[in-house]
DNA sequence: TTGCTCCTCACGTCACGTGAGGTGGC
DNA sequence: TTGCTCCTCACGTCACGTGAGGTGGC
């Protein structure tokens, strides 16, 4: 017989964890004195305790534990529960690993640039998402940015307002043709809008899903239309920097609705999806 | 300007996280309402979240990010704190690489035998200790027996009882020859105990330091003597399935103080210093 | 009597999630 | 008036570490 002391000292662990582990019902004292509350630990207790400190050891919860010491657990489920351990870790190590990744290319970034640049890109998942939109080529950002104007002014009108989400654009050309842009732009639809179309001034709208896009580059820009093109640096610098590389149409989501009078108040957030390259 | 729903919808964050964010000082808000106590947000305020955000991901503290973010900091400053996460990040994939291999030993373990054996080994690090021993080649174990029931009767009596902890041996002999064993027996103790040796019928003993064990392996056994190649095997196997080669000389400590009359309820700890061969 | 060991609360950890209970604007 | 959004507490999380305050045996 040992008291919490002596035993805790052989064991190398704490009395609090000697005492925590028997209020969870995972070890209890061999013997605990009736009035003093003392506990007293047998020589087999142990390598009982030992088992709870390998399977700690191994990442399982407590609770994890205390049904894997029990006398009803089978092998069959005690590999159960290490399988799926298995795979949590190997998410987890493949995190830290991703983890790991990105702490060293923000480094050499602050030693090669002397700060750290591109530090409010992020990758997100984006979800599924309806939108109501119209796909036209145009021949200028300009024209763009009128037949967007358009829509604006005419479409809150012909559609209950809480469907309406915020002005989206995204570009369909893959390869840069200055005077033929290939422009999907509308509206986010804040939930499943029953109406299937609409026409206004001659664009016709459709309603559509955009896919999941697993990884999302985004980055926010406020300001004028000039101001856009060095966050497309920020994020090309940083989709190279963390090995990515671009994978789909790119979207503009005008988290305020653009006003033509205040496009310096113009909030913008631009969104690249991308792939990682390993 | 947004309110906290909106700028929450736009970062795809929680309200309750701009609201802890907000009462940490990471993000405050542009404006709170005097009396209502509405929260709200300007454009600016999302790159600003974003930054916060991407520091998060690296795995940073709120603290640590709440530094980085302060105008006050260096790029210097900065690249220290991520050195040190980074090598924190190396260290627990290390960790949990290791986890994922005892994982999956254990699972092919219980594929193998049906269920999951040498449980109650586990690997631990020994800290550096003093000890009062003999060292001696003996004929067999029972000769190595009596030598250490001798000492038990007679050494108490001669020390300080405060200072004398377990009996502890150790084999040294490298290969194994039943009729010569060289074997290292007595006191480990519990403090710095001043005197430097003593002899006791014709045994001398004296004190010296056990070197620390980085990675020890180890295993309680209760009982006979003959349970112990019963234990030795689990270790044996453990070592074995973990990748591991012995590296030095085993120890067993006898937990309590071997009787000869109970042996049957001897606690003796074995111990075999061991190295990761990856 | 003085240490030493044991006991039982109970707070703190880290970054929020999740109600509870109440208020203001359309 | 009814929803909706906002607010401020305050508890819970996970496995203990760390006192605080008190008691029993040598």
């Amino acid at each position: 017989m040992f008291k919490i002391g002596d035993f805790s000292r052989i064991a190398r662990v704490s009395c609090r964890l000697l005492r925590y582990y028997d209020e969870r019902g995972l070890l209890k004292p061999a013997i605990v004195d009736r009035e003093s509350g003392y506990r007293f630990y047998g020589a087999a207790q142990l390598p009982q305790l030992n088992r709870i400190l390998v399977l700690k050891e191994l990442g399982l919860t407590l609770d994890q534990i205390g049904r894997a010491i029990s006398k009803t657990v089978s092998a069959d489920e005690l590999r159960a529960m290490l399988l799926i351990r298995r795979s949590d870790v190997e998410q987890a190590l493949a995190a830290e690993a991703e983890r790991l990744r990105l702490i060293e290319t923000r480094i050499s970034q602050i030693e090669s640039t002397g700060q750290l640049s591109a530090d409010d890109v992020l990758i997100r998942s984006e979800p599924a998402r309806s939108v109501l939109t119209a796909r036209q080529t145009v021949r200028s950002f300009a024209e763009a940015r009128g037949a967007i104007q358009q829509l604006i002014a005419s479409v809150p009108r012909q559609t209950p307002q809480h469907a309406l989400g915020p002005v989206i654009a995204i570009a369909h050309s893959t390869e840069f043709e200055p005077d033929s842009i290939d422009l999907e732009f509308g509206f986010a639809l804040n939930d499943g809008l029953a109406r299937t179309g609409l026409s206004v001034g001659g664009i016709d709208l459709t309603v559509h899903e955009l896919p999941i896009v697993k990884h999302m580059a985004v980055c926010v820009r406020i300001g004028l239309p000039e101001h856009a093109h060095v966050v497309t640096a920020k994020i090309g610098q940083f989709v190279e920097d963390n090995g990515y590389v671009l994978a789909g149409p790119s979207r503009e989501v005008f988290l305020h609705a653009p006003q033509p009078d205040r496009m310096d108040i113009a909030v913008i957030e631009m969104q690249y999806p991308v792939e990682s390259v390993r």
